[in-house]
RNA sequence: GGUUCCGUAGCUCAGCUGGAUAGAGCAACAGCCUUCUAAGCUGUGGGUCUUGGGUUCGAAUCCCAACGGAAUCACCA
């Protein structure tokens, strides 16, 4: 960074000094040299070619030659190829910037203060009516991994989840439990809660099914055609009539109702809480729809007032988006209950209650770009600061090779399943590996697969641009070899083997020292750590941190073939090479920690 | 139909705030473990960057259009 920081100031001053024009650093264009010329640094001279009124070679010479003059120190020698002015840069420079990396603590990372930013994450957000699928596990994986990387961005984060366990989906689990469930516990069948549950929900759609069937048949035989019959059993289907009027018995605050659904939550939670113990994630504040649902009601009212919105004969209450180019939107039904939209106004009411929020994230599918482009206008008009700039992370669904994953028909990946196959993958893999750790206990490498196995699940769903549908064969497990998280640990656990022999017996200075061009670039690439954090935080991509770890690790394994580190008879070079080693481990450790991935000393 | 997003190697994906001959991994083939962990390294083959225009010294990248795919346009959440 700091090489680039000289550089920059000193391209500025050339072109001053040669042409005599004042210009902004930001037309300083630095990028790293490909590999295939020489030099480690170049400066595109384009922009500057109005200015010097020459050929772009000779531009590029002129600078260069200033350059390696007045800047020898870091300009070791140049070279030009057409428009561009490749630089060499002295080791010396590269030594002391690795010192620099070694020594900070936090490299590449933005302190957290008191007056930073108030950045709240609303991720997860799960209804408790089912265990968590694949399409969670994403959701979950991107909402950890952003707020940390918010975190590192020099933000205060606020990790929330909304939960989503009222309605009609509850009600359908919670009546066919007590029709088909026979009392039936977690306990008592030894199922995760939110399995059991979500078995009653299939029930339920299955009864149901089966009745629609029969009632439409039975319709149809008294002379119906089909489309009406299908409508009138639907309507008259007993079965949903009976979760309709549960619905409405739980509304009343029924105290049968409501035992029953605290109890089948409870057990629902406490499946959740493994399968997010499990994904390593965690929140600060959990909201449940139960206590928000109501609170949207006054806020709409205000708007009301304010002229905001309107009402309908019918007394339903609406507003009205065209000037902004969309629909009009429901907010209140004629019967004054809440609708969808009612309850994230509501949400964002209490939240706002309860901190003082700079700005929103909300961690939700693309199928709903709508919903937050509504949300976003109607906070704003409500007075939410935060409201117009809200975000909404919007991520792409997970397919799978025959198309969407459908709950309802049961070609869903359950996330509990994936997550012991992966673990499981990864404790039969270390099993025939040609270098075995014999010396290492049952629990150790249990640990070690756990690790690894959630590593390569982790790193899989989050090196892909969040926006982007992903597919996901099932028939096909998920690589530890190649561009995987395996692949980065096993750098990480490499490097870890070596500075435990190194057992701290060395230490660098900053003397003279040759480089290698292998060692230059490492030393680059780690130099790159905190642009890739800093671009992940204002793109919102946490991709990026994930490509980056892969290129650095890629980079240190090509190094680590072809040079010796411990056996390095030269002190200072071997000293120069430990510390690299111990400078990529940190950086490792450190980014793959922003995804949420562990990284193991041995594997 | 309106809106939004996506289209890069056989497959999965990078690269997109414009810069040099478009990169990885998987799969295929050929090499490298008496030497710091071979979950690694090296090599070979594989591309009209969907198509057509435009802007520019320069376009996978920016603009327009077409084609293909996805989501959404509910008094469901």
């Amino acid at each position: 960074m700091q090489i680039e920081q000289k550089l920059t100031a000193a391209v500025v001053a050339a072109v001053k000094a040669l042409y005599g024009q004042d210009v902004p650093e930001t037309i300083v264009q630095l990028g790293a040299t490909k590999k295939e010329f020489e030099g480690h640094l170049t400066l595109i001279v384009f922009p500057f070619l109005k200015m010097s009124r020459k050929r772009p070679e000779d531009t590029a010479e002129e600078i260069g030659q200033y350059l390696v003059t007045n800047l020898p120190d870091v300009v070791a020698r140049f070279n030009v190829i057409k428009g561009f002015l490749n630089m060499v840069i002295a080791d010396a420079c590269w030594v002391s910037l690795l010192s620099e990396i070694q020594q900070d603590a936090h490299y590449g990372l933005t302190p957290v203060t008191d007056e930073s930013p108030l950045v709240m994450i609303e991720y997860s957000s799960p209804n408790t009516n089912k265990p968590l699928h694949l399409g969670h596990v994403r959701n979950n994986l991107l909402g950890w991994a952003l707020a940390q990387v918010m975190e590192a961005n020099g933000n205060r984060v606020v990790k929330t989840n909304i939960v989503n366990d009222r309605g009609i989906h509850i009600c359908k689990s919670m009546l066919a439990w007590l029709k088909w469930g026979n009392g039936e516990t977690p306990e008592s069948t030894g199922k995760k809660g939110d399995h059991l549950i979500g078995d009653y929900y299939v029930a339920f759609d299955k009864h149901y099914r089966a009745e629609l069937k029969q009632l439409t048949e039975k319709f149809v035989a008294e002379g119906m055609d089909e489309e009406a019959a299908k409508e009138r059993a639907e309507k008259e289907s007993p079965l949903m009539n009976e979760a309709r009027a549960m619905l409405v018995k739980w509304e009343q605050n029924d105290p049968e109702v409501r035992g029953l659904w605290k109890r089948m939550n409870d057990w629902v939670y406490a499946g959740f809480d493994e399968t997010y113990k499990a994904l390593g994630v965690s929140f600060d504040k959990i909201y449940y729809e139960s206590q928000t649902y109501l609170e949207g009601k006054e806020k709409v009212m205000e708007g009301l007032e304010k002229g905001f919105f309107y009402r309908r004969e019918d007394g339903s209450i609406w507003a009205n988006l065209n000037a902004e180019g969309l629909d009009e939107k429901l907010l209140l039904r004629a019967d004054g209950t809440s609708v969808y939209m009612t309850q994230d106004i509501g949400t964002a009411k209490l939240r706002f209650q309860d901190f003082p929020i700079d700005k929103m994230i909300y961690v939700v599918g693309n199928e709903q770009n709508y919903h937050f482009q509504v949300l976003s206008i109607l906070l704003d008009k409500l007075g939410f600061k935060w409201g117009k700039d809200l975000v909404h992370f919007s991520y792409g669904m997970v397919e799978l090779p025959n198309g969407k994953m459908k709950s309802r028909e049961g070609t869903v990946v359950d996330a509990d399943d994936l997550i012991a196959k992966m673990i499981s993958d990864a404790r039969e893999m270390s099993k025939d590996k040609v270098n075995k750790l014999d010396d290492i206990t049952e629990a150790e490498a249990q640990e070690i697969a756990r690790i690894v196995g959630m590593g390569a699940l982790k790193y899989f769903i989050l090196k892909v641009d969040a926006r982007k549908n992903m597919l996901f064969n099932p028939e096909e497990s998920i690589d530890f070899n190649g561009n995987t998280g395996p692949f980065i640990q096993y750098t990480y656990a490499r490097i870890r083997s070596i500075l435990r022999k190194a057992n701290g017996q060395w230490a660098m200075d900053n003397g003279q020292c040759a480089l290698s061009e292998k060692e230059i670039a490492l030393i680059q690439q780690l130099a790159a750590f905190g642009t890739a954090v800093r671009q992940a935080g204002t793109d919102y991509n946490v991709s990026v941190i994930a490509n980056y770890c892969y290129d650095l690790a890629k980079e240190f394994n090509g190094f680590y073939h072809d040079f010796q580190i411990l056996k390095e008879e030269d002190p200072q070079k071997r000293a120069v090479r430990l510390a690299l080693c111990e400078a990529v481990a940190k950086v490792i450790k450190t980014g793959m920690g922003l995804l949420g991935i562990e990284v193991p000393e041995r594997m």
